[in-house]
DNA sequence: ATGGCACACGTTATAGCATAACGCAATTGA
DNA sequence: TCAATTGCGTTATGCTATAACGTGTGCCAT
């Protein structure tokens, strides 16, 4: 009795470890270190980075995630349900504005940044497996 | 003797630390982990990563060096001279796409992508600092 | 049923990236 | 001349991420 189990709440059947940790992330406010989802879930038998890790990993790959590239953090995905997670359909990237204020993450998607960037990369024959957009500053309420 | 010195080839005046790590970065022909140029460096009488970060720092903010961040790597601009490291002219936001089989990485920048990226922080009253765009996938070489 | 496979898990150890805090030296400019 | 600024060097530390090992479980083709 180690494998999936069925979800109380999360769309693909997740583990038990990956349900932990996805709602560590949904219930933060702000984007979490892996360190930080760790002592989060101690309580709950967590001891290692590798099982953050690996469940972020798992999480990552079902879009129900995502990885801030320029904070080495994570935050729950802000798509709800049918719109990003489903599994085959993929609306592109996905762009963040992050507040370096209060720390606040804004998710956003915009097709013609979407379009520019794969027209470039034909143009060039280069062939996109990730695309990471993120723009630091202040948000409004912080730059007031 | 410690501060600047007229620098043999590169933009605003350099430091004999900053000019070391730059031209470590302009001969590569790949993004550099700040330990990597650490070690090139042992030979010139560096000992510390602090030195490689300060100097790195600089170089970041001349504009003549840009992190990669989901690389924790950095690379030398690729705007050559008048384009890209004037102090004060700032030509928006720089894109990467960078190869996973070789490494290598193509610096550009579209203003359409920068025009809607800022559009949409306007309209959110979001304020960009800094904004990275990242490509990651194979280089027209390495998917053939 | 059983042997092989895939996968999640747990643990220990280690690798890789980045900064804090101290003090010294040189430069600048009121 | 004295204070402020900047760069430098060193030691120590902290944060982020993965390697390598072994265990248990469910699945399913033979």
């Amino acid at each position: 009795m180690n494998a999936p189990i069925s979800s109380p709440v999360s769309s693909p059947a997740l583990t038990k470890n990956q349900n932990l940790v996805f709602d560590v992330l949904t219930r933060a406010e702000a984007p979490m270190s892996a360190y930080t989802i760790l002592d989060k879930l101690r309580d709950h038998g967590f001891r290692a980075p590798l099982q953050v890790y690996r469940a972020l990993d798992k999480l990552t790959e079902f879009g129900m995630v995502h990885r801030l590239e320029s904070l080495n953090a994570f935050v729950a995905c802000a798509h709800r349900e049918s719109e990003c997670c489903g599994a085959g359909h993929g609306h592109g990237t996905v762009a963040f504005a992050i507040c370096e204020s209060c720390g606040h993450v804004s998710e956003f998607h915009d097709h013609q940044v979407d379009h520019r960037l794969s027209d470039w990369a034909k143009s060039k024959g280069f062939k996109p497996a990730k695309t990471t957009i993120e723009i630091r500053g202040l948000c409004e309420a912080c730059a007031a």
